[in-house]
RNA sequence: GGAGAGGUGUCCGAGCGGUUUAUGGAGCCGGUCUCGAAAACCGGUGCCCGUUUAUGCGGGUCGAGGGUUCGAAUCCCUCCCUCUCCGCCA
């Protein structure tokens, strides 16, 4: 959600920033909206302020505690601006009677209706602020298509082979590690089964990776629930927009969630962290699942899109100066584990039209995958600027005692587990048709090679 | 799933239609006193929104959301959560 101050303050760079983006928003409606809303609050509030007066006046009139001269109770009256008559005061009782009637008629009706109003207004208004993406960086590219991307770097090798080499998908069929047709007997298209060496490759890498991440570069492991209500979506910014990637529970409040960043960014919602405990680093191996609503094809042979993925997650909460340096560590943690694991990859800064939605600046890591012929997208890493914590009010504590403010969010895979499994069956294939495992990898393997 | 008890500020804890404009205590911050500290005493101490910005002013906030009322922490309805017992289960 992005800073209604903002919008009302520089409208015309907000919508320029929101254009980048390829969407064509005019903030007219937003900021009637908000025009109107606070001038009736401003009335409203004044009104009960009124109210308050009085009814305390009621109070007293009734002498329920104490006993007030009636003459000052009535003086009080008069100095609110209301016409006493004169023969409205002669007792206490006449007089409580009198403030009850006046008001009923002059206040509580009137706000009531006006309440409700800026109840609608305030709806309306959330609910159109709910649809509005991020505000890209000023760092972040122009473009919509997949060339305007900016490769930043690349580390190793694509290998050569003495063979053509295969694509995953026959690599695991053949060693009988992935069983599609069986996937497909279970739940349908677009599911799989790992066995054997498949399943335990995959493992390997999920323990692999979250080892290097809590205990070289400093992350909390967290176990999250794998359903979540629908308000941990609206916080992310999934919902309300793009609530057709998702699955969720027709009877009960429950979404799988297509991520980790969904449970991660909600841990702290409606808190406010204390001075000294930003920046917060948490990792967590999660299921996602997603609709995925696309024909099949090339986009999703073979493991590459499935609508259930285990995935490593990273995620940060930080201070909002430090949170484009938290960004490019976050996106070395992610590198890190695939140098490690020898798979050539090139990191891309993402152009601004090619950005997630809550997004303000974005990485993804691309790994080689020579048996498909094609980079694919393993990890994806973004600052997500105040832009969660706004819609689920996390904030912090810069000292003690001061005024809390909105935190900054960054979240990152380290790494998507199918499109590693991909990289290294493909990378480490051999013309026997066996799959050597990397070095490091080893230990967690128990074994060289799969074969 | 069934029955009962309960959710009040950072914490403990009163209040059960109107000087509560949330009592009291603890903690924290500031001040007085002191060589300094402790104690004692005095004052302050949440969050959100609006307005104004030097303070300030107003509104909201007692698990959440509705309702009754001139007025709700207090009464009514719905929901959530915690605890105890029973049932069921990995």
């Amino acid at each position: 959600m992005l800073d209604m101050q903002l919008i009302r303050k520089s409208p015309e760079e907000v919508e320029q920033a929101l254009s980048r983006r390829g969407e064509d928003t005019s903030l007219e409606l937003i900021l009637h909206l908000d025009e109107t809303r606070r001038k009736l609050l401003q009335e409203t509030e004044s009104m009960r302020a009124n109210q308050n007066q009085l009814n305390r006046l009621v109070g007293r009139a009734k002498g329920t505690h104490t006993t007030d001269d009636l003459s000052a109770l009535v003086e009080q009256v008069r100095l609110m601006g209301y016409d006493v008559g004169p023969n409205i005061a002669s007792t206490q009782e006449h007089f409580a009677d009198f403030l009850v009637h006046l008001g009923r008629e002059t206040l509580s009706r009137a706000i009531d209706e006006q309440q409700a109003d800026i109840r609608r207004l305030g709806k309306e208004l959330e609910s159109l602020l709910l649809y509005l993406p991020n505000l890209p960086h000023s760092s972040v590219p122009s473009g919509t298509e997949d060339e305007d991307n900016v490769t930043v770097r690349a580390w190793g090798e694509p290998p050569t082979f003495s063979f053509t080499p295969r694509p995953h998908y026959e690599i695991g069929e053949c060693l009988d590690i992935i069983d599609f047709e069986r996937g497909v007997k279970l739940s349908g298209t677009r599911f799989y089964v790992l066995k054997g060496a498949g399943a335990r490759l995959q493992r390997a890498l999920i323990t692999f990776m979250l080892d290097i991440h809590t205990r070289e570069h400093g992350y909390t492991e967290a176990y999250l629930p794998f359903m979540v209500k629908q308000e941990c979506l609206v916080g992310t910014g999934s919902l309300p927009r793009f609530g057709d990637n998702l699955y969720h529970d027709a009877e009960e409040d429950y979404w799988l969630v297509p991520t980790a960043e969904v449970p991660l960014t909600n841990l702290h919602r409606n808190e406010i962290l204390e001075p000294g405990t930003l920046p917060l680093s948490y990792t967590a191996y999660t299921a996602c699942f997603r609709r995925e609503k696309m024909a099949a094809g090339k986009e999703t042979r073979g493991l590459k899109r499935g609508h259930q993925f285990d995935k490593v997650e990273m995620y940060k909460f930080t201070k909002p100066d430090h949170s484009y340096e938290e960004l490019e560590k976050l996106v070395g943690d992610a590198e890190d584990i695939v140098r490690r694991l020898g798979i050539p990859y090139r990191v891309r800064m993402l152009c601004v039209g090619e950005m997630g939605f809550q997004s303000a600046k974005s990485y993804d890591i691309d790994v080689w995958a020579p048996g498909v012929g094609e980079w694919l997208e393993a990890s994806s890493c973004s600052n997500c600027t105040d832009f969660q914590a706004r819609r689920t009010h996390i904030r912090y504590r810069p000292e003690p005692g001061a005024r809390p403010q909105f935190v900054h969010t960054l979240n990152g895979s380290g790494l998507a587990l199918p499109r590693m499994v991909i990289a290294i069956l493909e990378n480490y294939q051999r013309a026997d048709g066996t799959v050597a495992i990397p070095p490091t990898l080893q230990p967690y393997m128990g074994t060289e090679v799969i074969s």
